[in-house]
RNA sequence: CGGGGUGUAGCUCAGCCUGGCAGAGUGCUUCGUUCGGGACGAAGAGGUCCUCGGUUCAAAUCCGAGCACCCCGACCA
């Protein structure tokens, strides 16, 4: 490819718009076009990177059992409802109708469009186990679009979806998909770490993140500093710090002007947060919910979805805390009515905690669960934090910032249960396939793929990802040996199987070697006079910047070894 | 949806406070000189000053409403 008929238009400054370094090397270097918020066109060249990732997913897929199929991105809306994601996923779902009137949704995920894709093949246990994967653009009606291609509304994923006959067997098809996610990662120059994720409401078994580690991630993960263990803050499990032991006391009202937050409240009373009770108001699918934590614990919002077993938890505005009667700043569990309750664990096994009393400026000491008031339910979900014990070893949870560049999921049966996707097992009985998924979102994948492979000049293109293998900068062609040089070279590379990318522009050297550095094709040669009188050509790798003089006959055969 | 910021040439931005000819750098075109790390000179093209409304003799500038984009949060199978 010659750059002088590309489409290319690199930028010396990127748009005032892009902070993450990754998003402003992919406007600077000209590889996408901004069209709206989180929407995307790509230019030849970035459309060049965006295939090799398709490349690497679809060699490593293939590579671990998995099928390609195609399934469509315009699906009709009825297994929608069937599945109940119509309603679970509203909000991102982007809904349509056709000429006649007929509900039709853009697909954010296909897990309906799978099932009904297996349902028609899979009838007896020898048809198990099946993987099956696609690479198809997924749409979504994202709150809140970021960071360029990090969080997008139209995006190519591919998500694969594996069949088994029971959950054991589905482990073993998960490990499958495990390990091909790996070498897909590894490929693109990208380093994960697996956390254990949440699985949702759906109830589902094991589920893991690949996680990116990176300051601009915007996921929350806790490690361990001692075992290894490595969970998203919402699935994340720690040791809650002790209660205050005492024996239960008479319970008493004491006057507290002005203390509304537990910082205030602890310091004018002189205790520990962690001998306060904590008063949160959600809305768990639209009904208020009074929720009791200790002090000093923040309530994990996943963690208490699932215990609620609801679909969608959140804060209560302003105006429904007044509409259920609650007295911000000093509610309390103790004698409330009309509202559920439940406890998050901690505050069960403490003892004399003081509460809101349900009046302004009032609070009640000496409050113990059990005695003084009850919850319709008690379950753990208090949010782990920097700091916290481990769960697993005497170790400590540390956060760090991360982007999630895949997930697998043991599903289970509820697609296969919603959508009949069943079969005859060796004794003649039907049964629900066990389902599992597994997604990867390229244009992350390419956004990450920058994010950890770049320095102050440009972009450093991992080998398998570059989208060209070798980038030829030819100075002042008119020197008739120069033009000689340049075109064995351009006819060796590609005899060998090579991509080349040829600068024969008319620009001076000096815009050249930077859009070389900028675009960060892994070797860079340097085709002119000077390096043809030392003998032959200039190579250089891109990544370490090592220079060296290799004759124009031998370049080939040198860049196999780098 | 809540909070903050920004909208002026392809890009980066000045001008706005204090109303009076639409600006700079860079990029682009042409010519000449250059030619191994974003060269130099000269001449040029390029504008819905986000949109709509208002105030005014006069609005990029003041007032009101709206829209878009970015950041933080909420949300996110």
């Amino acid at each position: 490819m010659r750059m002088s008929r590309m489409m290319l238009k690199t930028l010396r400054e990127a748009p005032a718009e892009a902070e993450l370094p990754s998003h402003k090397l992919l406007l600077r270097a000209g590889l996408v076009v901004p069209v709206a918020a989180g929407i995307y066109s790509y230019t030849p060249l970035g459309w060049r990177v965006h295939r090799k990732i398709e490349e690497i997913i679809r060699q490593e897929m293939d590579r671990s059992g998995a099928q390609e199929v195609h399934l469509p991105a315009l699906q009709p809306r009825e297994p929608w409802v069937q599945s109940g994601r119509d309603a679970s996923m509203d909000a991102v779902l982007f809904r349509l109708n056709d000429r006649r009137e007929r509900a039709f949704v853009l697909g954010p995920t296909h897990e309906e469009m799978v099932s009904l894709l297996a349902a028609r093949h899979i009838q007896s246990y020898r048809d198990l186990p099946v993987t099956l994967y696609q690479i198809q653009t997924k749409f979504r009606d994202e709150a809140r679009p970021r960071g360029g291609l990090i969080r997008v509304r139209e995006f190519a994923m591919m998500d694969a979806y594996s069949f088994d006959s029971d959950w054991e067997a589905l482990d073993q098809s998960y490990q499958l998909a495990y390990d091909a996610y790996f070498r897909i990662f590894e490929r693109g120059g990208v380093p994960v770490i697996p956390v254990e994720a949440d699985s949702g409401a759906i109830g589902g078994k094991d589920s893991q993140e690949f996680i990116f580690l990176t300051e601009s991630g915007e996921d929350t993960i806790l490690l361990c500093d001692s075992c290894g263990y490595a969970a998203n803050a919402e699935k994340a499990e720690f040791r809650i710090p002790p209660a205050v032991a005492s024996e239960p006391l008479a319970m008493e009202r004491v006057h507290t002007p002005g203390q509304k937050t537990i910082a205030e409240l602890a310091k004018f009373l002189n205790i520990e947060e962690r001998q306060t009770a904590k008063a949160v108001f959600v809305m768990a699918d639209g009904k208020p919910v009074f929720v009791v934590i200790r002090g000093d614990l923040e309530v994990n919002e996943v963690k208490l979805t699932n215990a609620l077993k609801a679909t969608n938890v959140r804060p209560m505005e302003d105006r429904e805390v007044e509409a259920a009667g609650l007295v911000a700043g000093s509610a309390s569990p103790v004698g409330i009515s009309g509202i559920q309750v439940v406890a998050d664990q901690s505050v069960v096994d403490a003892t004399n905690l003081v509460a809101g009393a349900n009046e302004v400026d009032w609070h009640l000491r000496n409050v113990n669960y059990g005695r003084d008031w009850t919850a319709a339910l008690v379950a753990d979900f208090s949010l782990a934090r920097d700091g916290d014990r481990c769960a697993r070893c005497s170790g400590t949870l540390h956060e760090q910032r991360g982007i999630e560049m895949g997930h697998v999921f043991k599903l289970g049966t509820m697609y296969a249960e919603a959508l009949d996707v069943r079969f005859l097992d060796q004794a003649g009985q039907r049964n629900e396939t066990v389902m599992g998924c597994y997604g990867i979102g390229v244009e992350r994948m390419l956004a990450a793929v920058i994010e950890a492979n770049h320095d102050k000049d440009g972009i450093i293109w991992p080998k398998d990802v570059a989208p060209f293998d070798v980038h030829i900068v030819a100075l002042d062609l008119e020197e008739l040996a120069v033009e000689r040089t340049l075109t064995q070279l351009e006819e060796d590379c590609e005899k060998a199987g090579l991509s080349v990318l040829i600068d024969d522009r008319d620009d001076s050297p000096g815009i050249k070697f930077k859009d070389a550095d900028l675009l960060g094709m892994p070797v860079r040669l340097t085709v002119g006079p000077r390096a043809l009188a030392k003998g032959g050509v200039e190579l250089r790798v891109r990544r370490t910047g090592e220079m060296e003089i290799v004759p124009a006959d031998q370049v080939v055969a040198r860049l196999k070894d780098v």
